[in-house]
DNA sequence: TTCAATGCAAATCCTTTGCATCGTA
DNA sequence: TACGATGCAAAGGATTTGCATTGAA
């Protein structure tokens, strides 16, 4: 995951796009801030729960899709490796890419400029102006390949 | 959708992989290798059943999860622009992209030089093997940026 | 004070599964 | 013929929705 530093908070961004700040909200927007793995519905719900055991499914579903909406939040499938959940992030401001094993399940996201290349590059070559970019790559990260190259 | 041309059809990938070719898979088969857009599950359904009434989902959802694992199809979910259905198209030869217009929902599958070489320098500057690649963008077709500026 | 957000429970939608039967290899 | 694939119906799981209530602005 990558993490929020140097740029505003979710919390500061959902009060920019004039979102009312609800207790459950801000629990929410704070819990995707600083979330170090990528989590599905019921993880966030499970993790809201411990700081509000009265917070319900339908109000984590609910702000979901409004922070999806409005473009805070990213969802992922993350190739489907581990089943058909989705998975949550906010909306980094270093585009990075989603390594995926599709072995261990391990995910990884370098970021740097080669990255950033591809959005203006698919801009020149086919006039389509990027948004927000998915690059999500299935196959095999180093720690898998050097296993079964032990093994066999 | 990029179409089987040169290559063997999916029904002969499919002996390939030893699998039983009943006589609703070859529907479902050549189904895939000829649709001109993407379809998910009830799509593919209904298409089936115009060839077979008798054909049912549950075949059409186990037959797509054989074929997924199987590596003979990918399921995609476009950005979740059009909700949260999933898409299959056959694993295609030709590395491809998906820009996915967030306004019409139209898809665009541009392939390239370009979109080959970004598999070679993923695995060049981070180690990792990339079976298969999945490039989605999301923003807006030149029709919808050219629709806006009218408006406005 | 007002209207959007929440909790709750029911509904909905998509997908999977157990089992008897069928049909390909 | 044998065993994997199918049809059917029921179960399962994830997500959404209607409505009364709550609470942020």
């Amino acid at each position: 995951m990558v993490m929020q530093q140097e740029s505003e908070s979710l919390t500061e961004r959902m009060r920019a796009k004039g979102l009312r700040l609800t207790h459950q909200r801000r629990i929410l927007a704070e819990l995707l801030d600083t979330a170090e793995e990528h989590l599905d519905a019921e993880a966030v719900y499970q993790r809201a729960r411990k700081r509000d055991p009265h917070i319900h499914r339908a109000t984590v579903y609910r702000t979901l899709n409004t922070l999806k909406k409005l473009g805070l939040v990213d969802e992922l499938d993350l190739m489907h490796v581990t089943g058909d959940r989705h998975y949550y992030e906010i909306r980094p401001s270093v585009f990075h890419i989603h390594l995926v094993c599709m072995q261990c399940g391990k995910v990884e996201e370098p970021s740097g400029p080669f990255w950033e290349e591809i959005r203006g590059r698919v801009q020149r070559e086919t006039g389509f102006h990027p948004e927000m970019v998915r690059l999500e790559m299935g196959g095999r990260c180093i720690a898998c390949q050097e296993r079964q190259q032990a093994t066999s």
